[in-house]
DNA sequence: TTCAAATCGGACATACATGTCTATGATCCA
DNA sequence: TGGATCATAGACATGTATGTCCGATTTGAA
């Protein structure tokens, strides 16, 4: 569904959703989060580079969140690593598929990816930090 | 969503289950559906060994449905070639999350994979080939 | 009985996702 | 000013999905 690296972005998102706007370095987020130290940096440099995330090298420094936890919804971390393709493309894999062309999924699974496109756009972090608590 | 072998099985089914019980060359498949030959053979003899697809070595041989295209669902495909695995895992990617300890997604999730599974389970190739055309 | 058509199995090749390492530069503190 | 802590960039390594090739075997027909 998300790829690994989509995946680590949300979940690390989170958690610096959880500090407050202090500056946590990359490697307690991979302790805290059990995410491959060096895997997660190339995702958190992604983010920078993407403006989800800002950093700051030395002592004390580490990355925090550009923006406050309320403005992010899980559909703009999708956007920022690039992993919506699976939100417009064909689920047969028909490059041509479309209404007036439709593969033998196709109307039944717009309502289906409307409903995942709704889930990503509709909470923001902070919500999602509430929902993990709570259950 | 699909991988793209689950994708060129799901759609060299569908065009077999239009050949009346008559046996179909890979070739003659291949060039049909626009896949990869070499490919495409791979495929078909994983769908014979599991069972969805009989064959026939020599001139007029080839592949053909081993069961009627009214009994064969687009779920009974997924399971054959081993892709099922994103209808039971976590959407991001915890190994424990489940019912009692769920990740933020969880409960809102579990529907819309409901509704996923419900798409591949209820529609057999029979119905898949009806909607190709009907649009 | 020979030849061509076809699948089958295993090996090989390529692309992309995932994970790892190293050198560099920035920043803070003693 | 020097050393420790941090992100950054690029290169490298590994794994999996995807795609390709080849020799062996079976089958049908001339």
């Amino acid at each position: 569904m998300l790829n690994r690296e989509t995946q680590y972005a949300i979940r690390t998102l989170i958690a610096l959703s959880e500090s407050n706007g202090e500056y946590v370095s990359t490697r307690a987020l991979a302790e805290q989060l059990n995410i491959p130290y060096f895997f997660l940096s190339k995702i958190l440099q992604k983010l920078v580079r993407r403006g989800l995330v800002d950093s700051r090298k030395g002592l004390g420094g580490g990355v925090r969140l550009r923006h406050s936890p309320e403005e992010i919804t899980g559909l703009m971390v999708l956007e920022a690593v690039d992993d919506t393709e699976f939100l417009e493309s064909c689920v047969l894999g028909f490059p041509q598929c479309n209404d007036q062309n439709p593969c033998p999924y196709h109307h039944e699974w717009g309502p289906i990816r409307s409903r995942i496109q709704e889930l990503f756009a509709t909470h923001t972090l902070a919500e999602l930090r509430g929902l993990q608590e709570s259950g």
